[in-house]
DNA sequence: CTCAAAGTTGACGAATATTCATTTTCTTGC
DNA sequence: GCAAGAAAATGAATATTCGTCAACTTTGAG
C-alpha cells in the first residue's frame, strides 16, 4: 500500500521517480531564485547560493537552465503567471479598452521593474506577452494580419507570427510607458514588427505606410500557453 | 641623451611607454600560450598558467584577447606566420603548381594539427589563408570571379570577397586532405563558397552548376597581409 | 617650463558563472 | 532480484567579469 510517496523505492507509477525529482528540482530552483533575486536583486544573486537554497549541486542548475539569464527569465515568468491572472480578473470589470490596456501595462511594469534586469527581459516573457495580448489582442492582430497579407512574411509558421506579435506588443508597451510616445498617438506597430523580424529598409518603410485593408480580426490564433 | 630605454621615466619618445608595455604584454602572452599549448595541448593549457608565465594578472589577458579561443587563434597565426614563409621559400623552386599546392597543404596540416583545436581553427586563420592563397591564387580567384559575375554577391566590398575566397580555399583544402574528396576531382568551390556566405538552396545549386565563362584571372586583388 | 589636479586607460585578482570528468541514481532486460 | 546501461547529480577546476586601483596623460595656472 503506497503511502503519499515518501518511502516507496520501487513504485514508478505513471510518472517515474526521475520525472518527479526533476519537477521538484526545477520548482525548487525557481522558488529559490525568486526569493533570492527578489531580496538582493538579480545580479547580486549568485548561482551557488541559489543552488544551495534549492538543495542541489552547483552544476545541476545547468541541467535545468542553460544560463543565469535563462533562470532569471523563468523566475520572471513565474512572477508574471500570477500577475496575469490578477490582471485578467480585475480588468474583466472594465468597460473602456483603453483603461484595460493602461491598467495592464502599469501593473506589469510596477511589478517587473523591481530589478532592472527584469525590465530588460520583459520583451522575452511569454507569459506577460500572453496576458497583454489578451487585452490588446484584436487590435494588434489586425495590424499583423495586414503585414502578412502585404506579403512580407511567409506566414507558414504560426508560432513565429505569434511570437512576433507578442514582441511587438511588449515593445510598443514599453515605449509608451517610458514616455517616448503618448498612448493615443498612432503607434506604428507594423514598422516595429518588421524591424523586430530583422526586415529593415528594403521597402519596409513603404510597406508600413501602405493603407490597411479592413480585414476581419483573427480571433482563432492560439492564445494559450506558449508552444 | 636617452639611453636604450631602461631608466628614463620621462621620455615618451615616438612610441609611448604604454604602447611599448602593451606590445610586450601581447607578445609575452602569445609566446607563453604558444609554449604551454604546444606542450600540453590547447584545452589543457589554462588561462591562469598562461597569465602567470607571461607575468600579467589573470584578468589582464582579457584586455588583449576576448576569449581563450581568440588567444589560441593568435597563437595559430604566429605559428603559421613562420610556416608560411618557409612554404613560400621552398615552393619557389617548384615548377608544377599541383606540387606547390600539395606541399603547402601537407606542411600546414602537419604543423597545425598538433592539437585538434587548431585544426578546427584553421579555416579562421588569415595568415595560412594568405599563404595557401598565394599557391592556389589564380585558380581559385577565377571561380570566385565567376560567382561574383553571376550576380550572387554585390562585389562592392573587396575585403569581403577576399575573406570569402580565403575561407573557400581553406575549406576545400581541409576537405581534400581529410580524404573526403580526391585532389583531382572537380571540387565545387563555388558551391562551398556560397554556403559559407550563408547562401544555400534558393538557386545556389543551379548557380554553382552553371558553366563558367572563361574570364581572365584577377591577379590584382590585394594579396598582402589581412585588412 | 614646472607642477598639481583632473581625467583616462589599463592592470589586477577576488568573485562568479560555467564546464566536465566522475559518481550516483534510476531504468531495462534477463 | 541482478547486471548492464542510461540519465542525472555532483563539485572541483576553469574561464570570464567587474569593481578598484595605479600608472600615465592632459590641462591649466603660476
Amino acid at each position: 500500500m503506497p503511502e503519499t510517496d515518501t518511502a516507496s523505492p520501487t513504485a514508478p507509477k505513471a510518472e517515474g521517480r526521475v520525472a518527479r525529482r526533476q519537477r521538484r528540482n526545477r520548482a525548487a530552483l525557481i522558488a529559490a531564485a525568486r526569493a533570492i533575486m527578489a531580496e538582493k536583486g538579480v545580479d547580486a544573486a549568485t548561482m551557488l547560493e541559489i543552488a544551495e537554497r534549492a538543495d542541489v549541486g552547483a552544476g545541476t542548475v545547468y541541467n535545468y537552465f542553460k544560463s543565469k539569464d535563462e533562470l532569471a527569465l523563468a523566475v520572471l515568468e513565474s512572477l508574471m503567471q500570477e500577475l496575469a491572472m490578477r490582471i485578467e480578473t480585475v480588468t474583466d470589470t472594465f468597460e473602456d479598452p483603453a483603461q484595460v490596456y493602461a491598467f495592464g501595462i502599469r501593473t506589469v511594469l510596477d511589478t517587473a521593474t523591481t530589478d532592472p534586469r527584469w525590465q530588460q527581459m520583459l520583451p522575452r516573457s511569454e507569459v506577460i506577452a500572453d496576458a497583454l495580448f489578451r487585452c490588446m489582442g484584436p487590435f494588434a492582430i489586425r495590424d499583423l494580419t495586414n503585414a502578412v497579407a502585404a506579403g512580407r512574411f511567409r506566414a507558414t509558421d504560426p508560432a513565429l507570427v505569434w511570437r512576433l506579435s507578442c514582441h511587438a506588443i511588449i515593445g510598443v508597451s514599453l515605449a509608451i510607458t517610458e514616455g517616448r510616445q503618448s498612448a493615443d498617438s498612432k503607434v506604428p506597430i507594423i514598422a516595429r514588427l518588421l524591424a523586430m523580424a530583422g526586415i529593415e529598409g528594403d521597402g519596409a518603410e513603404e510597406l508600413a505606410a501602405r493603407p490597411l485593408p479592413d480585414l476581419p480580426s483573427i480571433q482563432a490564433l492560439p492564445v494559450g500557453s506558449a508552444p
